[in-house]
DNA sequence: CCTTCCTTGTGAAGCTTTTCACAAGGTGCC
DNA sequence: GGCACCTTGTGAAAAGCTTCACAAGGAAGG
């Protein structure tokens, strides 16, 4: 049974957002279908994890043949919710938002700025390819106004929960946030924490045991 | 009982990570002791998984009290093997690797950039900071003189398992991946994959269900 | 010293996620 | 059409992780 209501993990969700990626390589390399083993071994993971994580939202495949693999891919889609556009907004430019400005993986997958705030004066009023730096001040009323659905949030950590909580009076529900605190929202947001040092640091524990296995 | 080889978990140990992320602001403020709960609200999980992740490890804290806030980074930082330097190297200088050349908490927590690597003949010999940057057509070579032991990947993904089949064949053991595709490495290598379009593709699903909750 | 209060460390229970294994369904060749 | 082969979908088992609840240890004040 499909069960698009059933608690579905965050590690499930993941995956699928890789099985789409892997799926892309596939259609450009002109691949016609694919079996969950293949799949697998592309996103690394296993062909029964790859099976049950589609399970979660249906039956895609055909017994015997695999996966087709543009219908897969635009099931993904759905499911993921990368089938229509997001207005991303991006607030703190420094170097790491003005990389992810760039980053052009985002505006191919539906992600697209559509307003950039900070709060140095130097900066608000330039310009930054298609769009002009706000005024951190106005952030609440601009990011209405804009209809921004997510923000990225590239600020030092002091002014983080302040950004987000105008954020989230301003009726935006997602935050990705890069700046090392712990953001406070009300239910109904969802906050995705990119912590690279962090990322660094399972590394460096990894290295440091006795053995560093795998 | 400790327990130093027992398998430990990722998520455990990102968690430790942020904790000492957390003891570090407690110990600017001057606090000296810090129960679970209050750390365990700083860093977004609960008192008992503090407690756990703690003693995984070891017995940190005094009952009653809570435990000293500078003795249990110094014990983080041995267990996560930051309490030295780790000699780093970044490769692929777009504006993503820029943004992480500059970005001040790798240094602060200990991971220091001694080498930079692009294949572009205009960025070649150009300095970075205190770096000049070298060609990645002698990777394997360089990195092995220098005594890299984590490499940056920033590459583009058709160029990221080149890449990591020479810094694995220079004794790298830990690679950090920004490049989208699956990097297949030998046993003994880690690999830290960073899904940035992953990370909005999980904010995408959870504001697109039915409810969005939390 | 004794009592009260607080917080840790930790088995055990509960829950979630992953892996297993196989019946069922479909393909494609002869 | 029939047969051999392949791959999915999925209950059930296993493994892993988190939460619970409380005994034990220590602090603090009288």
């Amino acid at each position: 049974m499909p069960a698009s209501l059933h608690k579905v993990s965050d590690s499930a969700i993941r995956r699928l957002s890789i099985y789409l990626r892997v799926l892309g390589g596939l259609e450009r390399e002109g691949e016609e279908t694919v079996s969950s083993q293949v799949l697998a071994d592309r996103a690394g993971t296993t062909a029964a994890q790859v099976r049950k994580d589609l399970s979660l939202f249906g039956s895609f495949g055909k017994r015997g043949l695999g996966y087709l693999v543009t219908t897969l891919r635009d099931e993904l889609r759905g499911i993921l919710g990368v089938s229509r556009k997001w207005r991303v907004a991006l607030v703190g430019i420094g170097r790491m938002g003005a990389a992810l400005l760039e980053y052009p993986h985002f505006r191919a997958r539906g992600f697209e700025f559509a307003a950039v705030y900070d709060s140095d004066p130097e900066k608000v009023g330039s310009r930054r390819g298609m769009l002009t730096v706000e005024d951190a001040q106005v952030l609440e009323e601009s990011l209405r106004e804009a209809g921004i659905e997510i923000v990225v949030l590239t600020v030092p950590a002091a002014a983080a929960q302040e950004v987000a909580d105008a954020a989230v009076r301003a009726g935006v529900r997602g935050i990705m946030n890069f700046a090392p605190v712990a953001l406070k929202v009300p239910p109904g947001v969802r906050v995705n924490a990119v912590r690279l040092t962090v990322e660094l640091e399972v590394l460096s524990f990894s290295l440091g045991s006795v053995a560093g296995r795998d």
